[in-house]
DNA sequence: ATAACACCTAAACCTGACTTTAGGTCAAGA
DNA sequence: TCTTGACCTAAAGTCAGGTTTAGGTGTTAT
């Protein structure tokens, strides 16, 4: 049983279509240190699997909150192996964190959304916001008290 | 039964202690438009409930992915009365939609962290990536395919 | 009365993450 | 041959969302 793992290649033009990311981008983030294992064939950029793992990776620190040269520094990490497993297990457990906490953070808003959404349909109903003010904080329906006073910590 | 709502006002220093924001920021949205109904006295800006819940709203519809002169085109909304309770209403409805999407959005994103918190905790074990490189995609427990796929579209 | 605060303005500056520009290389098809 | 298309670089430009600076006012504690 041998390894058939097909290395296949890709051009900067083909990879900026399969993530939907400009070309400007990629060689952005080459440029910034992103690709440390990028390989060149007389001057041109060939992406493996290995780089559109780094892509995934990117986008998903990137959303985590890292900035560009925190994401290097990762990249950076890679690049110096086994003895940097457990840093590199740190920064995802981090990052974990930090979307949990994100998450958490979200649903606060779309409580406050939820909440306005229904404010403003009140105030369709009633022609003025007169009622409303009457009614806020204590005297909203039940479940609507909840999401405002979610909303308002 | 009277109205006895008593009408506080603060100063810029306090509201800035209340939120947690720099009093820079407070004037920098103030100079935006974003507090149309915002009192001063001498000079001095008296911040009444009306703009700690425009202050609330700014953060919800920032996060929510507003730019700030889309805020203040809302914030002008409620400066022209009753006839703009529709277009405040579908503005709200179109920011909870968007926020639904990136609240799945970001559980992908999660879903990659889990991914990368097993994988790095299974390279410390094993001391290198060869068995890991075995396993993916295919051969990775059941749970953890779960992530791996959803992470990887 | 004088110093210490908390407030004010206009305008310049900053940062991160790209994007655009200007100019150049190289391979393939008409 | 020549021109089209996809790639390349370095450097300048852009944009949002503030922040900082420099200079000024007004009220309160010593």
């Amino acid at each position: 049983m041998e390894e058939n793992k097909i290395e296949l290649r890709y051009t900067i033009g083909q990879v900026s279509e399969m993530f939907d990311l400009p070309i400007s981008t990629l060689r952005y983030y080459d440029k910034e240190g992103l690709f440390p294992y990028l390989e060149r064939k007389s001057g041109v950029r060939k992406f493996s699997e290995r780089e559109l793992e780094a892509i995934r990776v990117i986008e998903c620190l990137k959303i985590s909150g890292l900035e560009i040269k925190d994401i290097k520094q990762f990249m950076a990490l890679c690049t110096e192996g086994s003895k940097t497993y457990k840093n590199r297990k740190a920064l995802f457990e981090k990052r974990k964190e930090a979307v949990e906490k994100e998450l958490k953070g979200l649903q606060k808003t779309l409580d406050m959304l939820k909440f306005k959404c229904w404010y403003y349909e009140t105030a369709i109903k009633d022609g003025n916001e007169d009622n409303l003010n009457r009614m806020i904080p204590d005297n909203l329906p039940k479940d609507i008290k909840k999401l405002y006073y979610n909303a308002h910590n």
